[in-house]
Parts: structure tokens; sequence; C-alpha cells
DNA sequence: AGGTCAAATGCAATGGTGTTGCATTACGGC
DNA sequence: GCCGTAATGCAACACCATTGCATTTGACCT
């Protein structure tokens, strides 16, 4: 099933009206490769010859994420779809420094260890944030 | 050698002068347990009677973050003096949710095992930042 | 100490980002 | 198809960050 095919289920499952500017933004950030900010969606459905307010956008981006279907990549100020469903406390990137291309990954004994590191400082982690930058096979 | 003092000699050794505005900032960052905002470095000065421009606090924070002598914490948009110095390309924070409290912490292990992850998906990683969030000990 | 000059700062203006309140619209359920 | 409520659009606003330019000042030299 298609990220926006799977997120209209979501949204309809937890009570959530299917609408147009819901559309329209899920359709924008499943076909980005790379992580685009609210401006840059109100840009590409202008393209489309169509029109959403910024106000709209920015609502329904942090709808999308409290329910973990995007996330925003706070070293590039944009948001992206969620490739790992179901990992809420832990979120992992790689990001091209010159393309800006993100994937998204996870790893298990990553997790283990952080956690551990933290039990050492007197810290209960809760949540697993990283941003690494490098090159993308494209751009080396 | 405290935080302001090693900076000051980071500075003059790269040929930059060292400014009121300047020793001000490092002041502020240093005496500060969480991440500060440029604003929240404005009011701190103000409160001492003192006066900075936001502009010049800016262009501060760039030059010291360009000299990897202070970091801009994403998660928080605020600025931490770094407490590991010659780690240029590894940045790994432990913030309390609840007061904001930052720790940074380093591990061979776990760099070692994001670069292989990242090979693994054709990235070539140069730059690790991970910002884990939890509760410190005095916040559980 | 005082003079010199490039670097740094302060100020004003501007642009970008994100939020709020409220009237209007349209989705989902009947 | 109608209804009620959730969602949107609009306007205004608050905050964050950057730019250009005139003025100041720290580092260097004598
Ligand atoms: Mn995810
Ligand atoms: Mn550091
Ligand atoms: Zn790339
Ligand atoms: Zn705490």
């Amino acid at each position: 099933m298609s990220f926006v095919d799977y997120s209209i289920r979501v949204l309809r499952s937890r009570g959530y009206k299917v609408t147009r500017p819901r559309r329209e933004v899920l359709d924008a950030v499943e076909r980005a490769m790379a992580p685009v900010s609210p401006y840059d969606i109100s840009r590409i459905v202008q393209q489309r010859g169509k029109h959403l307010d910024h106000v709209t956008i920015y609502r329904v981006l942090g709808l999308l994420c409290s329910l973990n279907l995007v996330h925003k990549v706070l070293s590039r100020g944009g948001f992206v779809k969620c490739d790992l469903l179901d990992e809420p406390g832990c979120h992992r990137f790689l990001v091209c420094r010159q393309c800006g291309v993100l994937q998204e990954f996870t790893d298990e004994a990553l997790c283990y260890q952080e956690s551990q590191i933290a039990r050492r400082m007197g810290f209960h982690s809760e949540y697993h944030l990283t941003e690494s930058s490098g090159l993308c096979h494209r751009c080396r």
C-alpha cells in the first residue's frame, strides 16, 4: 500500500477527516526525495494550479507528525514521510549535504548502546534522534 | 583552563579580535546549563546592565559554531558550549525534556557502527549528530 | 602612548517563519 | 440531500534571522 493510502487509512481510523488539503500535503511529501518545508509545499501545490493557505499546511503537517506519518528534519527545516512506521521513539536519518536526499534507518544495537550510555550519565533516555550528514552515492 | 579563556586563545590564534561582545556571549554560554537562544543571551546581557544588538549575537554565535566552540542544539533552537573539543565530526547530546539540562557525550563504537550502516546504505557519512531526549536524574 | 586601518559592531530596514482568532466551508454520518 | 462539527482560509500578528551601510574599536606598528 502506498504511503498516501496508508496515511488516509490512519486518518480515518483515528476519526480525522480526509480532506483535499490533507491529500495534497501527503502527495507532496510522498513524491519528495528530500525534506520539504511548509512553503515548499505551498509552491508545489501552486505549480499544479491549486492553492493551499500556509496556515493549513502547518496544521496538516502538525497533525501528520503527531501521528508519526511524517517527521520534521531539524537540520533542514523540512518534512519527510516516515519510511519505518511503528518506531515511535527512534528517528534516524542520513542526509546528503549536497542534494539533501534523505534515508531513514533504524538499528536495535544503536538504541541499546545509546540507552546504556545515557544510564551511565544519569539520564533516562526515551527518544533517540540522529541526523547524520555526508554524501549519497550519486553525489560522490 | 576555563571555556572562556580557551575560546579566547582560539580566537586570537585564528586572527579574530577579542571584543567585548564576544566575551559577553562566551560568558553567557559558559554559565548556561541548558541551551540558550540568541534572544536569551540578549536578555542575560541586559540583566547585567549592558547591551548587545541581536545581530551581533547572531554573528558571534555563527563564528563560535564555525570554530566548534559552541554547538546549535536543533531540538531546542539554542546554543551550548562544546565540552568535548577536538571531535569535529561527532556531536551527541542528552537533553532533559523537562528542564532542558544538556550533556555532551561521545562514543567511538557508536561512530563506527553508524558509519557502517551508512556505507551499507550507499552513503559516505562525515558528520554524526544525535540528540536524545529523556529525563535527567534530578527530574525523575 | 598615539596613529592607522581593517575587522567588528550597531542600527535600520527587510524578509522569512510560525501562530492565533474568527468567519466560512466541506467532510462524514444519518 | 441535510446537518453538525471539524477543518480550512483569511487577516493580522509575533517572532526569528539576515542584509547593507555608517560608525566604532581592537591589534599592530612606530
Ligand atoms: Mn520514522
Ligand atoms: Mn562538541
Ligand atoms: Zn546527494
Ligand atoms: Zn531535567
